[in-house]
RNA sequence: GCGCCCAUAGCUCAGUUGGAUAGAGUGUUUGGCUACGAACCAAAAGGUCGCAGGUUCGAAUCCUGCUGGGCGUACCA
């Protein structure tokens, strides 16, 4: 932003410091009355030998108003400038007239690839709510960073290989019936699942003959192949129903059986490097020179393990994309996983395995009970959602009974209130689930967003003026210019999250926009009789710029708007 | 046992490389629809930042110890 490059040249003029040194001090100030952009004078204390506050008071003398800088003041120990409001207004608005959706956005990732895996449900078991952890944080990383300019791939790593499949196809062969499972296929796949795991309390020889079905698995025999694919082909389809109500695609479906064939590479190139040791019958490499236990690479029974698959697919991926980064979102319960898995890359000489991020996030919790899937005990995704578009639907019927659109309306508003509600804190907080939290659409939640959303855009729909060339020096309120310089952070807010990670960097942002307008709209008339012309056209300008932020902003977190609900 | 993470308002959470009076939402109490949309806005009350030390001009933030909780700890993913 020019307004903040200018003060940081003019304070490096006057200051002697290094400019670097000037651009980490400044900061924007607590409070909106504070002003626009702070310099904390602290760090000069020491070699100019006096108290911050007397330097601060020399430098805002020093520095006085110009052109960007309507007035400095000193206040303690800091320096604060507060922007010319009418220029202000009027660069920041013009450039995101002229922005248009790409407000915000950058070219810093032009040219680089990243990676972003995510969501990676297993096969044959429901898509549960925990699964909207890793969907709904890698499906808005990946708007994030490709807003940012990078080139972006999503894949999703579905767990469609391992030894559960020698479990579920035991239990198939035990209990199964097509017939059943072609009628409900997930449910009645957990069902002999559940009873899988029963039976192998009291019989442990179950476990043994699970194995034995995977190693045939991974071995080629014809029959478990095939029913490995049935299971494979019904789960997807109904995986395919969930992401299309959430609005997620992929770019790959490379899971974990996509790299069945490539194991034996990397086993060989563990080898060859001589970093493969023997430890009660399985092969690992050793990591206590990185202070973490070994990974193991193939299992007693000569099979593979999901970290040779990890090892084999980080390989694949940087041949096939030559990603800048590759980001794994993955739960922190697998935080030693990945670890193991960057640590043996780095031994094998992966200059790469630095760019390789595990990105975790929280579990989903129940007040009373946990969630498992071992135990049946399960909440899906679908009867959320469905429970949450339900209730959207009832509110507006109830607030828009003329309205024609209802369905489309409450699918997006419900759906998008469930996504918040994950996207809203930091990753790595666990959710407890509870239904209250997850349909209320007060205060801090999507519908609140949309709603100021759809408030602003019916304000448009109502007037024929042609404000795009309004004069925008009349907005000078605090609360009209709040809104002006929120809207100028955006694109530090879409920086942060990407920097991070942290899609809830963008929520609160946007969140944040969303109080800002709501407060103006109460209190400013926009379309009244009493309001004249120029005023009229520039708040009708201003709103305009809000809405568009708006949905830009929501966009990035996969969840949509509506004109009006 | 060891490793990682967490502890901030009744509840759910923010708090940037240490910096200004620790902030939101929700809940509670109260006010505002004859108004461009009340899924909204305004106001009040609500804090020993788990505890005890230490470093610093300055600590919710950094260091040490303790208490309480979560997760992980090789042939599941």
């Amino acid at each position: 932003m020019e307004f903040e490059k200018h003060i940081i040249d003019k304070i490096t003029e006057l200051s002697g410091l290094m400019r670097e040194t000037v651009e980490n001090a400044v900061e924007i100030p607590p409070e909106k009355k504070l002003g626009d952009l702070a310099f904390p004078c602290f760090v000069l204390a020491k070699t100019m030998r006096k108290a911050p506050p007397a330097i601060a008071k020399e430098l805002a003398e020093k520095i006085g108003s110009d052109e960007y800088i309507d007035r400095v003041e000193a206040v303690g120990g800091y320096v604060n400038f507060f922007y010319r409001r009418d220029v202000f207004s009027k660069t920041v608005l013009s450039a995101i007239k002229s922005a248009g959706e790409n407000w915000g956005s950058s070219d810093i990732g032009k040219g680089r690839t990243v990676l972003v895996e995510f969501s990676s449900p297993n096969i044959a078991k429901p898509f549960h709510i925990g699964h909207l952890f890793s969907t709904a944080i890698g499906n808005s990383l990946e708007k994030i960073y490709r807003h940012l300019g990078y080139q972006t791939v999503k894949i999703n790593h579905l767990g469609d290989w391992g030894t559960q499949f020698g479990k579920l196809i035991s239990a198939y062969k035990r209990w199964g019936n097509k017939e059943v499972i072609d009628k409900d296929p997930i449910n009645e796949l957990l069902k002999i699942y559940v009873k899988f795991h029963n039976e192998a309390e009291k019989d442990p020889s179950l476990e043994d003959e699970a194995r034995m079905y995977f190693k045939m698995l991974e071995d080629g025999d014809e029959e478990t192949t095939a029913l490995w694919q049935y299971f494979r082909d019904i789960s997807l389809i109904e995986f395919e129903r969930v992401y299309n109500m959430l609005g997620v695609s992929f770019d790959s479906y490379a899971g974990e059986s996509f790299y069945s064939d490539k194991m034996q590479e990397v086993v060989d190139l563990l080898d060859n490097m001589q970093l493969l040791s023997d430890s009660e019958n399985a092969k690992v490499v050793n990591l206590s020179d990185c202070n973490i236990p070994p990974c193991i690479i193939v299992k007693s029974d000569g099979a593979t393990i999901y970290a040779t698959r990890d090892l084999a697919a980080a390989i694949y991926r940087k041949r096939t994309y030559d990603f800048h980064k590759n980001i794994y979102v993955v739960g922190t319960p697998q935080a030693l996983h990945f670890k193991q898995i960057f640590s043996v890359l780095d031994k094998m000489g992966y200059e790469w395995a630095k760019d390789c991020v595990h990105v975790g996030f929280g579990l989903v919790k129940f007040a009373d009970k946990k969630l498992s899937t071992r135990h049946g005990d399960v909440v899906f995704l679908e009867d959320v959602l469905n429970e949450s578009i339900q209730k959207t639907l009832e509110i507006v019927s109830k607030n828009s009974p003329s309205m024609e659109n209802k369905e489309e309306v409450a699918q997006k508003i419900g759906i998008g209130a469930i996504l918040y509600a994950f996207l809203k804190s930091s990753r790595e907080r666990d959710i407890v689930f509870s239904w209250d939290d997850m349909l209320d659409f007060e205060g801090e939640s999507a519908p609140y967003v949309q709603y100021s959303y759809a408030r602003g855009r019916s304000i448009l729909r109502r007037t024929d003026i042609d404000y795009l060339n309004a004069d925008v020096s009349k907005i000078t309120s605090d609360d009209e210019y709040a809104l002006v310089s929120l809207l100028a952070g955006f694109e530090d807010a879409v920086r942060d999250a990407a920097d991070k990670n942290e899609p809830f960097y963008v929520t609160r942002y946007v969140t944040n926009l969303a109080r800002a307008f709501n407060k103006f709209y109460n209190s400013y008339p926009i379309l009244k009789n009493d309001v004249d012309e120029e005023t009229k056209k520039a708040r009708l300008l201003l709103v305009d710029a809000v809405t568009q932020v708006i949905k830009t902003a929501l966009a990035l977190l996969g969840i949509e708007t509506v004109e009006s609900m």
